[in-house]
RNA sequence: GCGAAAGUGGCGGAAUUGGCAGACGCGCUGGACUUAGGAUCCAGUGGGGCAACCCGUGGGGGUUCAACUCCCCCCUUUCGCACCA
């Protein structure tokens, strides 16, 4: 990236100088305990140390910062704490490339991060930054692992789970959507292994139900979440087999049991090997399933056909008695559900295009709106709801009340029940990866698992001569110094489990330990966490909607239900910023070569003008596609600014001055009148649009108010001062190096920062002459100046008596008029 | 395929939520000051027209005195989810 030489007066960068200042007063240093109604927590999602910080974070960081830096000056009592999740697979392959060691690497990148977020001034209080792969920090990542699994939430089971071939490593459901790793996008497989689990599938309902409390959320966060969890409302219903074992299906159509025309069963199924099918049947049985176990998560979601075959077996319905064939087929998903379902063509679209293709029967028994489909040859489902048709002593029935009818009468042979089924997986959490928080269990061959005492954490992970080069098996597994300990509970010999957590457990809990990060004896203190929570303004990227955005709900609730936490919820606002591209719209990645440092726009321009062209390209939760061209434009603002402020306090002498003095309007000039009522509605304006982080319309309005005021010399030097005063405190959390410098040369300290916010002087706002403007017929034909206080009457008049608008009303007959009071005059004529 | 969001000058973006479309800025054009201008200042800048006016917020319909805004259909882009029984 070039920059020509300067084209605008560059504004000297104060910004050395107020670090240094912020740093000896401590500013950002938050409370322990905060005073009661006046906390503030805010925070951005602690960021991935993966090399130096990009204008992506500059962008993010500096959002948060603006945010933190009003509230201080609203009086908060804020806290504004970074850290760094700082474990995770990248490091460990960036370190493997460059022959480094993961902590190494990791470290040298948090301390080169954390040096550019300093010069960029970022108000963050680096006395309680925490870095997730240090001792201190992952001791209680493990302690929350142990409590998970004391409350019977950590589980341990042979599962089919997600593989990624590329990273080596299990992952979670969360991390394989589409079928592909989150991380490297290579296609997931499948494998059986034995996983640490945690049950978070026992919270899904408190975590659906809660996301209606969330009105702070982002409505599409919101609705991914529901769909996320998925929730499912039917009934589990018994099949049985001639020999009496039982298939069990879900289902949210029980009042289909009549249309089930054929049983179908996933082919990873562990009952299909159990199943009496005869020899022929059998072998191509074992065909298919091989097929369909050979192909990836990716190929099976692409291929839109169905495909199965019939097993052989005959399954008789609970209800009907009927006896119906047994199919594998691939489009039934092991992991929901029972693994097995009931076909009903006529009204599952799925089920419909399965048995065309097999040609199985189609028997309807749902009938909407009047229209019989066993009168006509169906071309598609119908999943509507309806009335039950040939569906013997059900027939009639209407919707939920047949579905309660079947269910009623399964409960009654014991055939079935109601039931509720959830899309949400249990969290995988074990990864057989090194760079990761060791899991705090110990497998003992008399005793099982234990845990590690609580005085025993943290399991410390090794550091030293470590292979951790992936091999598909945890690397702690063959360090016998790490693995062999004695049994917790008999003394025995045993074995450490040797695999690591997902770096997801890491960021579940760390805005816990914010609030009290050197907290040695536990993973933070019970009244300081009640002060401080819950967050206030939580700001991150919308790719973690689904991941950490419901881990970190979970977590709450569990600690909740454990009596560590006294809130159901830990985020009242969750706001999502957007991307920074580069100046073509792509994203910026190292790869591609088209990351921009903010260090060296910095070094270039200051920091202020830097800040203040990126709030001003575009409103916080849009992408910016990031060009130093905008800088020009803030530093002539910037200059402009400098000059007013400076000229204010020169026209105004020594001495000192009210910043915030109110002024009687009737006694000003009504050039006067005009700025002063101009700043009031900055100030209005400003409140408004800051709330929504519109930092963009927040810094015209700024730049337009300036504009406004020009060199200023109309203006009593009072006023000027004031206007000065405020123009100042009102860009203190866009531009707080040159505000504070501003600040002091106005003859105020210590601090901007510990300067009170304006306050809107609403008798300022009113004025006496308003413009109104003029429609006739619905189309604009000019405006009229009127007294404020003029009713629809006199705006009339006053139209009637300016002839270029007049003229339009000559020779026609006004058929109604409509007043906007304050706005607008609408006069339909004929 | 389903769902969500978006589409406004050459560009980034405004529009008090149904009330003067294009605020603010970049860029561009002309002028001033200048040895110079890539500094600064002034003026202009959606399109058409000498003008009165006309047209204009992806396209097409509709509701309304009034539509970027609300409703219906379509197109494009981005992002989620992707057989969840």
């Amino acid at each position: 990236m070039t920059d020509t030489p300067h084209s605008t007066p560059r504004i000297p960068d104060p910004s050395a100088k107020w670090q240094a200042r912020w740093e000896e007063m401590q500013l950002f240093r938050a409370p322990d305990v905060p005073r009661p109604g006046k906390k503030y927590y805010v925070m951005p999602m602690f960021a991935y140390p993966s090399g130096d910080i990009h204008m992506g974070h500059f962008r993010n960081y500096t959002l948060t910062d603006a945010i933190a830096r009003k509230k201080m000056m609203e009086g908060y009592d804020v806290m504004h704490p970074f850290g760094w999740d700082a474990f995770g697979l990248p490091a460990e392959q960036a370190a493997i490339k460059r022959g480094l060691h993961p902590e190494a690497w990791t470290l040298s990148n948090v301390a080169q991060s954390k040096a550019t977020l300093r010069r960029c001034g970022i108000s963050f209080d680096w006395s309680r930054e925490v870095t997730s792969c240090l001792p201190d920090y992952y001791k209680w990542t493990q302690w929350m692992f142990v409590q998970l699994f004391r409350h019977g939430l950590a589980y341990r089971k042979e599962a089919e789970v997600n593989w990624c071939g590329s990273c080596n490593t299990v992952l979670a459901n969360e991390q394989a959507a589409g079928g592909v790793c989150w991380r490297c996008g290579n296609p997931v497989t499948k494998k059986n292994l034995t996983q640490w689990f945690f049950k978070i599938t026992a919270y899904a309902d408190r975590l659906l139900r809660d996301i209606d409390t969330l009105d702070e959320w982002p409505e599409n966060v919101r609705t991914l979440q529901r769909k996320w969890i998925g929730k499912s409302v039917g009934a589990e219903i018994d099949f049985r087999l001639a020999d009496g074992t039982k298939i069990r299906v879900f289902t949210t159509r029980p009042d289909t049991i009549y249309g089930v025309s054929f049983m179908a069963i996933a082919p990873e199924a562990p009952l299909l090997a159990h199943l009496p099918m005869p020899a022929a049947r059998r072998a191509e049985v074992d065909r298919f399933v091989a097929k369909a176990q050979a192909q990836l998560t990716v190929e099976r979601l692409a291929n839109e056909e169905k495909e199965g075959v019939d097993t052989g077996v005959w399954v008789i319905n609970p209800v009907t008695g009927g006896q119906i064939p047994l199919w594998v087929a691939d489009y039934v998903l092991s992991g929901y559900g029972t693994g097995c379902l009931m076909g009903v063509p006529a009204h599952d679209q799925r089920d419909f295009e399965f048995a065309k293709k097999y040609h199985l029967p189609i028997r309807p028994v749902i009938k909407v709106a009047g229209s019989d489909p066993s009168a006509y040859e169906m071309t598609a489902a119908i999943e509507d709801a309806g009335v039950m048709i040939n569906s013997g002593p059900f027939d009639g029935l209407d919707g939920q009340a047949g579905i309660d009818a079947v269910i009623a009468h399964l409960e009654q042979n014991g055939t079935g029940r109601a039931q509720t089924q959830f899309r949400l997986r249990d969290w995988l959490i074990s990864r057989q990866r090194y760079w990761g928080a060791p899991i705090p269990m110990i497998h003992c061959a008399k005793c099982g698992v234990v845990p590690v005492p609580e005085s025993d954490l943290p399991v410390l992970l090794p550091t030293g001569g470590i292979d951790f080069l992936p091999k598909g098996r945890s690397p702690l597994a063959d360090v016998p110094e790490f693995m062999n300990v004695p049994c917790p509970s008999c003394h025995a010999p045993a074995q450490r489990d040797p695999d690591t957590m997902d770096t997801f457990m890491c960021s579940s809990w760390y805005f816990l330990r914010y609030i009290d990060p050197h907290n040695e004896t536990a993973p933070f203190d019970r009244k300081k966490a009640a002060a401080w929570l819950p967050i206030d303004y939580y700001m991150g990227g919308i790719s973690h909607a689904t991941g950490h955005l419901i881990y970190f709900r979970f977590f709450t609730k569990f600690l909740k239900d454990i009596g560590w936490l006294s809130i159901d919820e830990p985020a009242v606002r969750l706001f999502n910023h957007g991307m920074v591209m580069d100046s073509q719209g792509q994203v910026m990645s190292k790869s591609k070569g088209n990351v921009v440092s903010p260090v060296d726009v910095i070094e270039r321009h200051g920091v202020d003008p830097v800040r203040v062209a990126m709030f001003f390209a575009a409103p916080g939760e849009r992408e910016v596609l990031w060009s130093d061209s905008g800088i020009v434009g803030a530093e002539r603002f910037l200059v402009k600014a400098d000059q007013f402020v400076r000229g204010a306090r020169v026209a105004l002498g020594r001495g000192h001055f009210d910043p915030d003095m109110r002024f009687d309007v009737g006694r000003l000039t009504s050039a006067e009148r005009t700025i002063y009522r101009k700043l009031h509605q900055t100030i209005k304006k400003i409140d408004r649009d800051f709330a929504a982080l519109q930092l963009n319309t927040c810094i015209a309005a700024v730049m337009e108010l300036v504009g406004e005021l020009g060199s200023g010399e109309q203006l009593r030097p009072e006023l000027r001062a004031v206007c000065a005063a405020a123009i100042v405190r009102l860009l203190a959390p866009m531009t707080p190096h040159l505000s504070e410098e501003w600040w002091e040369a106005l003859g105020f300290g210590p601090s901007v920062f510990r300067a009170p916010w304006p306050v809107v002087d609403e008798a300022a706002l009113s004025s006496d002459m308003i413009v109104i403007a003029v429609q006739i017929n619905g189309k604009l034909r000019g405006q009229v100046t009127v007294p404020a206080d003029a009713d629809e009457k006199a705006v009339i008049a006053a139209v009637q008596s300016e002839p270029k608008l007049n003229a339009h009303l000559l020779g026609k007959t006004v058929v109604k008029t409509i007043y906007v009071p304050g706005r607008l005059l609408n006069i339909v004529v004929k």
